[in-house]
RNA sequence: GUGGACGUAGCUCAGCUGGUAGAGCCCCGGAUUGUGAUUCCGGUUGUCGCGGGUUCGAGCCCCGUCGUUCACCCCA
């Protein structure tokens, strides 16, 4: 025996009968999102490691420890698979001069990678769609894209299980000067803080409002609240949008803690959760990042956008006991050497006619009772079956397969408009 | 990177205090109700994750290793 390959670690298969789900997802997406006038963009994984860390912040663990990086083949530059897509959304962005003077509303999907170690919810490659406006620095933009996701859980039907959580982080000043008066709090308490507080204090300060260690709970309470230390103009921003979700109907829960991982975020920051998945609650995140195009070579843009976690998604909609699946819509069956040849020339007749059912021709042999078996495995609605001495006298015969009823026998010219009857178009 | 649980037929799992492997599903064949489903009978399938050790003897005990999974961390 030789040896067997298996998948790398979290990296799954999709497997056939999984990938039903990941169609139907796709299919509203796709519907939805150009309703609201986006247009697709289709991005390299491979980037150049300085974008990331340009983009995504140098200290962030994402950088220090997620990213699959290695050498160029002429070992020049250091070459990473994109761990998010906004940087490379980004990057192409100013490169083709789409963001230039102007307004631009994009979307991308694929597979992401980051070197985590794998659970519910969370792959070392896995899948997200994303979302990107630029040019537009009013609230009305974040508006959109909310109500846009908020419609999407409906169309999925688990609008139920997600609820909105949304803080502002103020301007890039606001949340520096934070930061430090943050810091100081903190460091009064710092033989209090347990190891992993301790760590952030460096790292990521804003994080340790985000601890579920009970014993931190106190300290996070009387810390200065971000939101008194925002800028005025931040503060407006804020509270028009806030204003307008309620207008609109859009729930939400302002989160003060609530603090994105990735360093280019300012002012409107925002998660879609869930209880469902265990540990990995949040579906959906996204907010603003008016510095980033800036930061990235290209003029002052302001930016919004959000991506998903299309496992996750799914994941809940599993756990919800929502299910999709493709059948199988006609199954042929053939007796006779003359029949077998004609079954693939007809099925290739009615797939000019409508390539939209579903059909499998039997082939392998096997008699009656065997190729029955394989048509109610195939899940068909109808078989529909030649045999030699029928197909003299031009007639087929068809039965529904999950139906008691006899098989009845029609004529071969009455077939088209049969299956358009039981099928539709 | 840290911690817990688990790793026995394609799948879901059982295997009592250590004595040379089992069930259900699936698959194949047959019988029966005149057919594909139901029922009945029969059959195939495994280096018990891998490597060492203890023992007369290990799926079961010990050590190591790899893998899966959940949680921490972090994040979609």
């Amino acid at each position: 025996m030789n040896k067997k390959f298996t998948a790398i670690r979290g990296m799954p298969d999709v497997l056939p009968q999984n990938v039903a789900a990941w169609h139907a997802f796709e299919d509203i997406w796709r519907k939805l999102i150009s309703a609201y006038g986006y247009e697709e963009i289709r991005l390299p994984i491979l980037e150049t490691t300085g974008l990331f860390k340009r983009s995504i912040g140098e200290a962030t663990d994402i950088v220090e420890k997620e990213m699959f990086t290695f050498q160029s083949k002429d070992d020049k530059e250091s070459l990473t698979m994109r761990p998010e897509g906004t940087a490379g959304c980004v990057r192409a962005g100013i490169e083709h001069g789409l963001l230039y003077h102007q307004i631009r509303r994009m979307w991308y999907m694929g597979p992401m990678f980051r070197y985590e170690r794998p659970q519910k919810g969370r792959y070392r490659q896995f899948h997200q769609v994303g979302v990107e406006a630029f040019g537009l620095s009013d609230t009305d933009i974040e508006v959109e894209q909310l109500l846009l996701t908020a419609r999407l859980w409906r169309e999925l039907k688990i609008d139920s299980a997600i609820t909105l959580e949304v803080n502002s982080l103020g301007s890039l000043e606001a949340r520096r000067k934070y930061r430090q008066i943050l810091v100081d709090y903190l460091e009064k308490y710092q033989k209090d803080l347990d190891e992993d507080s301790q760590r952030r204090l460096v790292t990521n300060p804003l994080r340790i409002l985000d601890s579920k260690n009970p014993a931190m709970q106190d300290i996070i309470a009387g810390a200065p609240k971000c939101q008194e230390y925002l800028d005025d103009d931040s503060v407006r921003h804020f509270n028009d949008l806030l204003q307008r979700l309620s207008d609109l109907g859009v729930s939400y829960q302002v989160n003060p803690n609530l603090v994105r991982g990735l360093d280019y975020y300012n002012r409107t920051v925002y998660e879609w959760v869930t209880d469902k998945l265990g540990a990995q609650g949040a579906v959906c995140a996204g907010g603003r990042y008016d510095t980033l195009v800036e930061q990235l070579g290209g003029n002052e843009t302001p930016a919004v956008g959000f991506a998903m976690g299309i496992e996750r998604i799914l994941l809940l909609q599993e756990a919800l006991g929502i299910e999709s699946q493709t059948a199988v819509d006609i199954y042929f069956i053939h007796a006779g050497a003359k029949a077998e040849r004609e079954c693939i020339r007809f099925s290739e007749e009615l797939r000019d006619f409508n390539l939209s059912w579903r059909m499998i021709v039997h082939s392998g042999g096997g008699n009656f009772k065997h190729q029955f078996k394989q048509a109610d495995k195939s899940g068909a609605k109808i078989a529909l079956i030649l045999g030699d001495e029928e197909l003299e006298k031009g007639a087929v015969s068809v039965k529904f397969m999950r139906a008691a009823e006899e098989q009845l026998s029609i004529s071969r010219n009455e077939v088209k408009q049969f299956l358009i009857n039981h099928l539709g178009r």
